[in-house]
DNA sequence: TTGCAATACCTAAGACTCTTAGGTATGTTC
DNA sequence: GAACATACCTAAGAGTCTTAGGTATTGCAA
């Protein structure tokens, strides 16, 4: 029987893909192993176990949508800058919903993951220089804008916005909302 | 062998506590009835499984914040009522974190859970009305409003914001920046 | 009080997880 | 070509949820 041939690299990627196509929920090593090709036993070979693949799986993610943000903010500042920014954090995570709830599943206690999530941050803190906003100031704003961003982003994904009112328009002014204030923090 | 006796609802009341005891992920039919003292095959006489608990578990926690908020909301109005609508909505989910991610995982499907969701969106939509917001502008209003709650409160809960800055005085200055978006939006 | 019906709870068993232990065969390097 | 590293395997155990079917308790009715 010839060998499937994977490596870590490889069996998280394959993991991002089915969490994206499946969900989060149904990212199982059997799921996995099946779609490799291989038995679920075999892909502790790569990797520590479930726990360590989705860990593994969010710092990529972070990975991901860093250069997804830091790519919309080169060359922009202040509104500019946010809008650009905040569109692209929806559209990674809209395309990568796998990946975006194992960030959102948070790994608090592992240095590489917060590390990981840092790289994000550091994208809206240089946003929030555009601004004018420095020290403390600067936090706030980024957990402001962090906030309404990933409340937006799951309750549109789990089913949170019922009413028949447009979507977009609604995203529009929120980051409108958000740009706002912080012009008048600054 | 004298019997427990459980009916539904106390089934669902100890899943609340062990979820806010040990967290959703732990939620198990098998933790759950050890600490009711029966077997788990017996909890089926109760629940009609693990989702239907889960999902009565969501219902259940979209009363009980609707009804925090709504004490909160009570003889308030505009930016007076946002902040203790909000303070509320935070705090209960502070105290019932099992219960908060219940809600947070959504049933987008089903009948019940979004009538009971419609509960606490409800009280949002009168601090709408306290601000002078009708019709679109007001949906626009809610939506921003608990985006912006929903993931402060789900970022504080997973270790998301890591900075030592003080995280009250961010949420205040959120809610004050909503505040001021809405005044500003009629 | 006695008998019957409803049902709360049980055990047994199957299908599904993750995970560890230990064996086999493939690929690579000397 | 031989030895070694390792990719992959099977087997097995401890969990999970869930269904099927049996037992015994409870409450109601006569």
């Amino acid at each position: 029987m010839p060998r499937a041939g994977l490596d870590a690299e490889l069996v998280v990627r394959a993991a991002a893909e089915l969490a994206d196509a499946e969900g989060l929920d149904h990212l199982t090593l059997a799921a996995l192993a099946q779609r490799l090709g291989v038995r679920s036993p075999s892909l502790y070979a790569h990797v520590g176990g479930l726990p360590d693949l989705r860990l593994r799986l969010a710092i990529d993610a972070c990975d991901g949508l860093r250069d997804a943000v830091a790519d919309a903010a080169l060359g922009r500042t202040e509104g500019d800058a946010l809008r650009a920014v905040l569109d692209a954090y929806r559209e990674w995570a809209r395309a990568h919903p796998g990946r975006y709830a194992t960030i959102a599943h948070g790994f608090a206690d592992h240095p590489e993951a917060i590390a990981a999530a840092q790289g994000v941050v550091e994208v809206l803190f240089a946003v929030m220089r555009s601004y004018g906003l420095e020290g403390e100031d600067s936090v706030h704003g980024v957990r402001a804008v962090r906030s309404a961003v990933h409340g937006f982003i799951t309750l549109q994904e789990r089913g949170g916005f019922q009413i028949p009112v447009d979507l977009e328009q609604s995203w529009e002014r929120m980051v409108e909302m958000l740009d706002r204030g912080l012009r008048q923090d600054r």
